[in-house]
DNA sequence: CCGAATAGCGTGTAAATACACTTATTGGAC
DNA sequence: GTCCAATAAGTGTATTTACACGCTATTCGG
């Protein structure tokens, strides 16, 4: 039977856990991103922008991705070279920076969308869709008692 | 009711749900380790090969990590020269790189395991310990279906 | 016993991640 | 109105990740 010490044996450790087995995941989704110049980075945020709509600023998306503050700001910067996202500053709150998924951005997003249906069909098939939905719910409650 | 195909939805993303739980948890365990002098990525490698026992081939341990081998190759660098593992090729078969952890590491270790330790009770307080319980078989399926 | 295929590893390069620190702006206490 | 704590965001630096490529040692077919 396990007791509750065992739990605190390193084998069990949620961090490596999970760690792990994202890394082993991220694998088959950017191998079908990196087909259509983008990545696994750059794909969430395009994705999280426009189902955000108009205009989020910095530290509203940051938190959305569960993604560091600087992480964005490092991240964002290959996206508005590549003209997929704008950049302005807000007018009521010179502080604020409002991001917004661009023409460009959403037609690649189009494109990325494809890529990642394949990557998520293949993992899905792989893992089961019922064990993933009752995972995905899980990991959302895990999200939301350690914020 | 849910349809197949909402999971094809990006929300449902199997890679982001992953990473981002995984990057909020890691957090918990980076802020403990690095008191100590660790790091969330040294810290398993450390752990890995004290329980691997008398030396382990980079491929080998790579795979046990569910790391790439050439992020081992890099992550075991600071290592060496900090002293915590020793390298050196296998009599028998000149290409194998056998890996093993120093005496100095194995201290180092049971520092770290201190700090993990705070770090994981934390972090199970948070989420339950018997969510976790499920939680962890249910990653290890993931890992065994896509590996 | 020799050449080709393969296995094990390292390196060049580039991306993602995040802590500590800095800058600029705001809003409120007084 | 002035000052100052709090807020929003960027930078310096360091770690982690991994693909593409190349090197050396081994193995195997002939």
């Amino acid at each position: 039977m396990d007791t509750a010490e065992d739990l605190l044996n390193p084998i069990h450790c949620v961090s490596h856990n999970l760690q792990k087995t994202a890394r082993l995941v991220a694998g088959v989704y950017a191998g079908e991103l990196r087909r259509c110049g983008l990545s696994r980075g750059k794909f969430p945020i395009l994705q999280q922008l426009e189902a955000s709509g108009g205009g989020v600023a910095m530290s509203v998306l940051a938190q959305r991705l569960y993604m560091d503050r600087t992480t964005l700001t490092r991240n964002l910067a290959p996206l508005e070279r590549a003209g997929w996202v704008v950049r302005q500053a807000d007018p009521g709150d010179a502080r604020v920076r409002r991001v917004a998924i661009s023409e460009a951005g959403r037609a690649r997003l189009l494109e990325g969308r494809e890529a990642w249906r394949r990557a998520q069909a293949m993992t899905l098939e792989r893992i089961g869709a019922e064990s993933w939905r009752l995972l995905e719910d899980d990991l959302r409650r895990v999200r939301k008692a350690l914020s």
